[in-house]
RNA sequence: GGGCGGUUAGCUCAGCUGGUAGAGCAUCGGUUUUACACGCCGGUGGCCAGAGGUUCAAGUCCUCUACCGCCCA
């Protein structure tokens, strides 16, 4: 039998076992060297196992020769076949280290989010080796430790000794090697405050509140990081360990040089911006989830940039120079109200996701409030009211508001713009980040205009679906048969017709009487479309027949829940109550519809 | 071999403590209206991998199966 243990791990275990000397014979110019043969000295090592083969064969030893797969570990710079060695090296015994790091993160003195890396972090430490700290590299803190050339005294110091403390020689060097990457970086609280650790900055900055950083990071520096900062300190390093996940291909495949599947961000950054990457990183970064990286969805939030630059330049456009942020909330109109109150809804719910690390549901909330309310209903329903100070007030706070909630994902556009409607701070990130005001609170408002948007929406959808010519200004008429909602949408008009392109709309109780036409049905409201106005009849007939089915299936769904005893009385009231109200309004759209129907055949 | 994660609209992915499914892109119809056609208005599209279980109620909790991926040995 053949074995080596100097130069193969598992033969290496094999003679632990065994109790077999190690016999280096290969150098580290990878040449033949020690007690082999005189002839196979200096020789390369595939020169050399050539030769022996060739020796072998005279020898009449070989029996057969075949071609089999095995391991052999490679340079992965120069991809030269490695040649395992045995040297002196470094080791840190983790032993005693690891046990009070261990008892930290049980403690929950240091947190991992989310918590189910604490497992792997677990379970690496309980399985600890002892740890080389010691590399053969040019660059690195260089191990302090120094050697007698005369007695070969070994002595380990903060300061080079002048003597050998054994016999006194003056002859002394340092050992040429320097410590594992990951042991400096375990020591970056001290490499970065000081080695004193009663100093000052120590104090005031040790420990920090966080450490982001990738699951495969855990072991090598948040573990080592802790193992250190523990046994030096007593203190932990960090509170909490934020575990994101990696960027990986379309096909879900870690990005390597080797598989050549890896993204330059220069090169997506000069197609799509870095506001539009970085934000579609933020939204993609679901906590300890990878992401697969998408070249469309960064695109699609490009036109999320390019919708922001444009709505902030309308507002800027209509602002007169007169607009501080000390609105008169006497003197706001409803829609004010309602965007001053929804956005302190969504101000309230981000700064919760965001102290809970859900970045990314934040981001969402943010996007989806700029565009769709802001944007799309706001600067349209302020339209109207752009002559008063207060609305262009509300205009121009809302926007602001929005710029700092954007900040952190989109940090480059938002600051663009802020210099253009700054107050009084110099650059957007010394602004104060927004949070809840008990100041703009308005839920009648703001249920007012959901109202009417809903309304609206419904005639846009009964207008759009009976091809009546969009272009083309139409009278309306609506009905419900709430006295108090009927006064709220009166006062409202205004915005109904110019988002719905009515000349005349009336708010009636009773649609008989009146033409007929196409019906549009929502919350207990009707919209009726004269035919006066043209449309296709038959397009609509489709359309009612297809929700009537829906409605149908709707109320089956709902009445067999509220038919089951154990429904009723098991699920919470409030569940119940909503039931039951969601059937009758059913009950009464299919009605609606139906009579819709028959004044149309 | 051990551990972890995924399987939701054509594609890439959200969906917190269980209460009748969402985004971006794509697609279809309409629209060049004085912030934006990188736009606006409207629509289509999903028995939430499969099977069982818990529950009045499951994409959401539990078990098993299949496939995909990652980490450790």
């Amino acid at each position: 039998m053949k074995i080596t243990p100097a130069h193969d791990p598992n033969d290496y275990d094999i003679a632990l076992r065994h109790n077999l000397e190690s016999v280096t014979v290969i150098d580290h110019d990878a040449k033949m060297t020690g007690p082999v043969q005189e002839k196979f000295i200096g020789l390369n090592r595939f020169e050399c196992r050539e030769e022996v083969i060739e020796d072998l064969k005279k020898l009449n030893l070989i029996e057969k020769e075949e071609n089999y797969i095995h391991n052999v570990g490679h340079c992965h710079r120069c991809e030269t076949m490695i040649e395992p060695d045995i040297s002196k090296q470094w080791f840190l015994k983790t032993s005693e280290i690891a046990e009070p790091a261990i008892e930290v993160v049980e403690k929950n003195k240091v947190v991992f989010i989310p918590d189910k890396w604490k497992k792997v972090y677990f379970n690496w430490m309980f399985n600890i080796k002892d740890w080389c700290i010691s590399r053969q590299l040019w660059w690195g803190h260089r191990i302090p430790a120094y050697y007698c050339s005369k007695c070969g005294e070994i002595m380990v110091e903060e300061e080079r000794p002048e003597k050998c403390s054994n016999c006194m020689s003056t002859e002394i060097s340092q050992d040429e090697d320097v410590l594992d990457t990951w042991f400096s970086s375990a020591l970056w609280p001290f490499s970065t405050l000081g080695w004193n650790v009663n100093s000052e900055d120590f104090k005031t900055y040790y420990p920090t509140s966080i450490m982001a950083t990738g699951f495969d990071i855990i072991f090598f520096w948040v573990a080592r990081m802790i193992m250190i900062g523990v046994h030096f300190t007593g203190e932990v390093p960090f509170r909490e360990v934020l575990i994101n996940g990696l960027i990986r291909d379309g096909k879900g495949q870690k990005m390597s040089k080797t598989k050549n599947n890896a993204v330059d961000p220069l090169d997506v950054i000069d197609k799509f911006g870095s506001d539009a990457l970085r934000f579609t990183l933020a939204i993609q970064a679901v906590p300890g989830m990878d992401i697969s990286f998408s070249m469309n969805r960064i695109k699609g939030y490009k036109t999320f940039a390019n919708k922001i630059w444009n709505a902030s330049r309308y507002v800027i456009m209509n602002l007169r120079g007169d607009e501080d942020f000390n609105i008169d909330f006497e003197k706001t109109t409803v829609t004010d109200k309602w965007i001053l109150n929804f956005l302190n809804n969504i101000i309230e719910k981000v700064n919760d996701l965001m102290d809970n690390y859900r970045t990314n549901e934040a981001a969402d909330l943010i996007y989806h409030f700029f565009w769709h309310e802001y944007c799309d209903w706001y600067l349209e329903f302020a339209k109207n009211d752009i002559d008063n100070i207060d609305t262009r007030k509300v205009l121009k706070f809302t926007l602001f508001r929005l710029l700092q909630l954007l900040h952190p994902f989109m940090p480059f556009i938002t600051e663009e713009i802020y210099q253009t409607i700054k107050i009084d701070e110099d650059f957007l990130i010394q602004t104060k980040f927004p949070s809840f005001s008990s100041k703009m609170v308005f839920i009648e408002e703001y249920k007012d205009i959901e109202l009417l948007k809903k309304i609206i929406m419904e005639t846009r959808k009964t207008r759009t679906e009976n091809r009546i010519d969009p272009n083309k200004k139409i009278d309306i008429y609506l009905k419900s048969e709430s006295e108090k909602e009927r006064k709220i949408i009166s006062n409202l008009l205004i915005y109904f017709d110019f988002l719905t392109k009515s000349i005349k709309t009336e708010i009636k109780d009773d649609f008989s009487n009146l033409p007929k036409g196409f019906r549009g049905i929502c919350l207990g409201w009707e919209i009726l479309l004269p035919f006066s106005n043209n449309g296709d009849r038959l397009e609509e007939l489709k359309r009612l027949k297809k929700e009537f089915d829906k409605v149908k299936n709707q109320i089956k769904k709902l009445g067999e829940n509220l038919s089951n005893k154990d429904f009723v009385s098991k699920a919470p009231e409030s569940i119940v109550s909503n039931f039951k109200k969601n059937l009758q309004i059913f009950i009464d759209k299919k009605e609606k519809i139906q009579k819709t129907i028959s004044d149309l055949s």
